[in-house]
DNA sequence: TATAAGATTTACT
DNA sequence: GTAAATCTTATAT
């Protein structure tokens, strides 16, 4: 087994989410369960702060069984079901008590494609890892991996020396805000350019 | 205690 | 394009 190249403590730590979510554009989240190393690059994030967001379940304080996981030190993960259906993964941030967390929307599958593909029952490329309920089915994350460590040997998260700048990142408000303020509800959601994608399929 | 709505995906018409 | 699958929390009786 190689060495794992964890993402360091303090990068969960900070206090700037946006900034938090904005880094994690272009880091690797991995998993290994029986031996099967899965994972890709983060291309798509959205930033949920807890109290301010009223999408968030953390939103006004709320805190839940369900939630705990959010309102933990950063470098662990929040994995919830949605709709009954999908496991959704957050990357906690922020110190304790802070319930601010990062939603990982997309992934580009760089390792495991093929037991990623079969864990997905697909064999197109385009739909394996596209939302962010498929792509912890594809990465076989359960709901039981809530509150995991983001440096456990199952599920980490790497830095891979990819180079992303302001450049590189689209930010997509949700829509409808103008008008509402700084404390309407503000999803904020990032992803890599196209463009940026593209260069990097190419050096593989 | 019961009902409604939700950070979504998939299959079918 | 529309609807179904299906579980947790919030709001109300």
């Amino acid at each position: 087994m190689t060495e794992k190249k964890y993402l360091s403590g303090e990068f969960y730590l900070r206090e700037d989410l946006i900034t938090i979510s904005k880094d994690l554009l272009g880091k690797y989240l991995f998993t290994e369960f029986n031996g099967e190393l899965t994972g890709g690059m983060i291309i798509e994030t959205e930033a949920y702060r807890g109290p301010e967001d009223q999408a968030s379940h953390a939103f006004g304080n709320r805190r839940t069984k369900r939630n705990e996981s959010m309102y933990h030190e950063g470098g662990i993960c929040y994995i919830y079901l949605c709709y009954g259906l999908h496991a959704l993964f957050n990357v906690v941030t922020n110190h304790k008590d802070i319930p601010h967390a990062a939603l990982i929307r997309a992934l580009k599958p760089t390792e495991g494609i093929d037991y990623m593909l079969k864990r997905r029952k697909r064999d197109s490329l385009k739909e394996l890892t596209s939302g962010p309920g498929t792509l912890t089915q594809a990465l076989g994350i359960h709901l039981t991996d809530n509150g995991t460590s983001l440096k456990s040997p199952q599920i980490w998260l790497e830095d891979r020396g990819i180079r992303v700048t302001e450049d590189d990142i689209i930010a997509s408000p949700r829509v409808g805000v103008d008008y509402a303020g700084e404390h309407a509800k503000l999803p904020w959601r990032f992803r890599l350019t196209k463009a940026k994608i593209t260069e990097l399929n190419l050096i593989k």
